[in-house]
DNA sequence: CCAAAAGTGTTGCTCGTACACCCATGA
DNA sequence: TCATGGGTGTACGAGCAACACTTTTGG
């Protein structure tokens, strides 16, 4: 988590060049939720991401999340910014700074009066370059954390079946996985609980119900391969 | 990484108010080199990052390569985009784009002139909050990538011997390396080509000398310039 | 009793890690 | 001949991928 609190003390900040207008800023945030069966994107009915200028008291964060607010009238599980992109436009440069966040089933259920059009992540099409680039980047970043990370848990609903996350990620990955080697790494890692609930629906055995262990995520990980040698240097190998 | 959960209620931020100032944009850069010994980071003589405001007419990643230019004299052999921040500032709002940059010793030889000073990487205090957490988070990435990526030869000389590599490795890692096991991933993994020539100094065993098999690095993996790179975005920028 | 999804183990392979000694050289 | 760094191979364990059948239920 990066963090960014009091004003600074240093006075470093270059004037604005001569005279030049100010570029544009502008916060825009590709949203996802899993619709059960499909992994799909929210545009605004005019076919662009949500975005808007960040205010002047107002944090890059705190600007993507109102966007969300204001757009969909709910907050996001998951908020992460990606990248920050920038062009000419007209006389001035735009700048663009570009979020991920992520939705809960539950809470896209009981949209009302949104201003948010669900299509299928993948066939969402942008009329904008650089928004289109951006909802790319974040389907690639969000593929590659539901390896190393348990970002998949903030598009499930509080409880769920091993067979519905499986869906998840397979759906977000494009491809299907093995559901022996699914459950058993999802289970070993900890980072579920077995409810003591069943889910029965239709005539089939019963599912078991799972929650999240932790609702905070460590998705902070990072791991070289490279690993410390057994002492500092002195001698050859112990032994 | 940065995980937003439960956002605070709406406060319902008044409309952007056209008289509101605009928002103070800064690029910055975390820059390394590796000293033969250790890793440096790039402060300016005033103890602050390499930084300036991007012009009107000027891309992000432009607005870095000027940057290091203006600073260094020299280009860098690699940049990345790291991470936006914003914070307030007297009556506008300060946003701050950093950015990684990486030399090789030979860039850095010639550099007359410059307006750098070079501290060892780890040691390096600066005054502005923000800078500092850029620092820390560059180095974090140069770590990570390190693992991943063959980031580590935009800081080695063109030609190099394996020790060499690995005494980059280790002193960036902080931490020893198994001399057998990093010499055979390195091979292992194809990037290095043994040149037929060998560097002989001191009284010992003369060492092989290898350099890059290519010199672009696919190091691209968390940065958006993705698919389609330069081209297919003739109004954003590459990387 | 049938259909339909839930649930369950084993095996082989790959990759990472630990580990110790000989080689070539200059002084 | 000695000190110094360069260079080499093997064996073990962890973790991942492939793979098929039994269980429980509703209709």
């Amino acid at each position: 988590m990066i963090h960014v609190s009091a004003p600074s003390t240093n006075e470093q900040t270059p004037a604005p060049a001569s005279g030049a207008p100010h570029p544009t800023l502008r916060v825009c945030v590709a949203l996802f939720r899993w619709a059960g069966d499909r992994l799909e994107t929210a545009t605004s009915l005019a076919h662009t991401l949500p975005s808007d200028a960040p205010f002047p008291d107002e944090s890059l964060d705190a600007a993507a999340r109102r966007i969300i607010r204001d757009f969909g009238h709910v907050d996001a599980q998951y908020l992460e910014q990606l990248y920050t992109f920038s062009r000419p436009q007209a006389d001035r440069r735009e700048v663009i700074i570009s979020y991920l966040g992520l939705f809960s089933p539950e809470t896209t259920n009981d949209i009302s009066g949104s201003r948010i059009a669900w299509s299928p992540a993948g066939a969402t099409m942008l009329a904008d370059e650089v928004e289109h680039i951006a909802l790319e980047y974040a389907l690639v970043r969000l593929r590659a954390k539901l390896g190393y990370t348990n970002i998949a848990f903030h598009l499930v609903p509080a409880t769920f079946t091993l067979s519905e996350l499986q869906q998840t990620y397979e759906s977000i990955l494009g491809h299907a996985v093995d559901k022996r080697n699914f459950r058993r790494r999802m289970i070993a890692s900890g980072i579920l609980t077995a409810t003591n609930e069943q889910r029965r629906e239709g005539s089939h055995r019963p599912a078991a119900l799972y929650r999240f262990t932790s609702h905070d995520d460590q998705s902070a990980y990072l791991t070289p391969p490279l690993v410390p040698a057994q002492d500092a240097q002195p001698s050859t190998e112990g032994a």
